[in-house]
DNA sequence: GCTTGACCTAAAGTCAGGTTTAGGTGATAT
DNA sequence: ATATCACCTAAACCTGACTTTAGGTCAAGC
């Protein structure tokens, strides 16, 4: 059994932070002694996974809906697994969005080295988008691909 | 020359986002005729800019910074090519990380389809992290490395 | 007996990136 | 001449995830 200062120093989170979880409804099994927080390996593990739900780009709601899940046993890991297949979708169209926005910077990138090399951008304007090398047409088509 | 709605209409934003984009300097050139915004191609080539950078996940006062040193020329390339360099940079760094997220994702789908398939999570817990198949071993250590 | 330190609460404040509201101007249509 | 429409402004409001503030409890040390 922890006190929040306690967690607050094993997870280098702001003690404020905890209180705010927890007023957030994301330690639903926790404890107290005369008003005062007891953090115990229930706890120590929920703040495990919120740090990886949260990583993951889940909001706080949604980490609640998942701790409420976890307290009502077995019969709700079908919901839990539908949970992390969700997000996993939604990564995966996020990654391969990043991926072109990643091409769009590698344009940008080459673009300013041609205008740099020639003091001004008239040369490399006029090859967009047929007259661009080859790899660099890619990027180009990528970034300006939705 | 457009007016503020046709160019609302033309790139789908709300036309208080773009009064709101105006307020925050992100379109330096722009001319007014008696109080009414006058959007040219000026404007509708920054917007393409904005929009471009806002994907790759610029704050707005770094995008003004960037349409600052538009407005002052040809010896503004080099800054503004480091700008897209930081960011290819930051963007680099989020991809390699949301991969990390993805395996965690992977490694969790994992657990609750063998915690459906047991009815419980005991015999998958004891396989962490030596006994886990080879894959999501990998997995769980990618999800784990920070 | 009083100060210090660790805990507690409710409520207000912060930040980004907008959106909404309330009130105003000026051209066109009925 | 009056209603409507597209534009304008300043300022208030919104959301999410915290953080800060102001005030309160309680045990230990001097």
């Amino acid at each position: 059994m922890y006190t929040i200062g306690q967690i607050s120093e094993m997870f280098g989170l702001p003690i404020s932070t905890l209180r705010y979880y927890d007023k957030q409804g994301l330690f639903p099994k926790m404890k107290r002694v005369s008003g005062i927080r007891k953090f115990s390996d229930d706890e120590i593990e929920a703040l495990r996974v919120i740090e990886c739900l949260k990583k993951s780009g889940l909001e706080i709601k949604d980490i609640k809906q998942f701790m409420d899940l976890c307290v009502k046993g077995a019969s709700t890991y079908p919901a839990r697994k539908a949970i992390f297949e969700k997000q996993r979708e939604n990564l995966l169209a996020e990654i391969a969005r990043l991926n072109n926005v990643l091409d769009m910077l590698n344009f940008k990138c080459w673009y300013y080295e041609q205008a740099i090399c020639d003091g001004s951008e008239d040369r490399v304007q006029s090859m967009i988008p047929d007259k661009l090398p080859r790899d660099i047409k890619i990027a180009y088509e990528n970034a300006h691909r939705d």
